[in-house]
DNA sequence: TTATTATAGACTCATAATATCCATAATTAG
DNA sequence: CTAATTATGGATATTATGAGTCTATAATAA
């Protein structure tokens, strides 16, 4: 029951765009894999998808590198989780025995709940 | 992020243990894995880690099989998953940077508000 | 045109969850 | 006592997935 390593090198790399924002204007997957000590190649992974879900910007060529989008400061920490892992479930119900089901419905509060927990955190708080 | 399936199996073999409290005295497993529809040896590895716990009781031998100890319903939802899937953690910190750190701080919090939603549930609940 | 940067896909590697098998111990019925 | 039934423990196999690498390609600035 953990959030995945992507997710946490990707939790890193917006809190330290945010830390730098508008004091650079953008960072090289280089440095930020420097900063996080991973493999660039396996960060670029990562930051990709967030960039296709629009949570970072990428600017290919000389100079280029990732920034953060104009409304960075609505993204939460649950967009970048899901972004990275995929929805977030805690209860894979094979077989759904009805909506009456007394395991599924608690599983289900304390998810929402945890997802409530995410959402309430923006990426400005991670600083 | 999810429960693992071994977790999942103990929940809902607890839950049919409480739903035959009284009714019968002891469950062997070849009937609870029937119920689950899983494999019985597994199932057999699952429960043994519950009743280290004390959260059942197991008699060998003719007759015998897996039963509530006296003091069941103080078990919770958060003693069974973490019999089967140990103490539970959102975030393995792999620098630990501090007690500032608002990243872990923060995943903490979350954390937390999980723990307690499941200790909250006691498996009383669960059918 | 060249250097620099991101993107995409195929691929490998490591690890843990899942599951099976079998031998052994405990208990009861007869 | 013996045979049948039940749980336990260890070894092992299988599978899934996360984690990470490599390389070729596209975009952009100088
Ligand atoms: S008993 Fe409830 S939680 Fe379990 S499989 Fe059925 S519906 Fe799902
Ligand atoms: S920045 Fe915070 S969460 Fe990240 S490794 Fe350091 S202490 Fe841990």
């Amino acid at each position: 029951m953990k959030v995945s390593k992507g997710t946490d090198y990707a939790l890193h790399a917006m809190a330290y765009l945010v830390s730098q924002n508008g004091k650079r204007d953008k960072l090289p997957v280089q440095e930020l894999a420097g900063k996080l000590d991973v493999s660039s190649t396996y960060l670029s992974k990562i930051l990709a998808r967030l960039v296709k879900q629009k949570y970072i910007v990428a600017t290919s060529g000389a100079k280029g590198g990732y920034s953060l989008p104009a409304d960075w400061e609505d993204i939460s920490v649950y967009d970048i989780i899901v972004a990275i892992d995929g929805e977030l479930t805690l209860f894979e119900d094979s077989f759904n025995h009805g909506d009456e089901c007394k395991i599924q419905r608690l599983m289900m509060e304390v998810e929402a709940d945890m997802i409530e927990g995410f959402k309430k955190k923006s990426v400005e708080e991670l600083i």
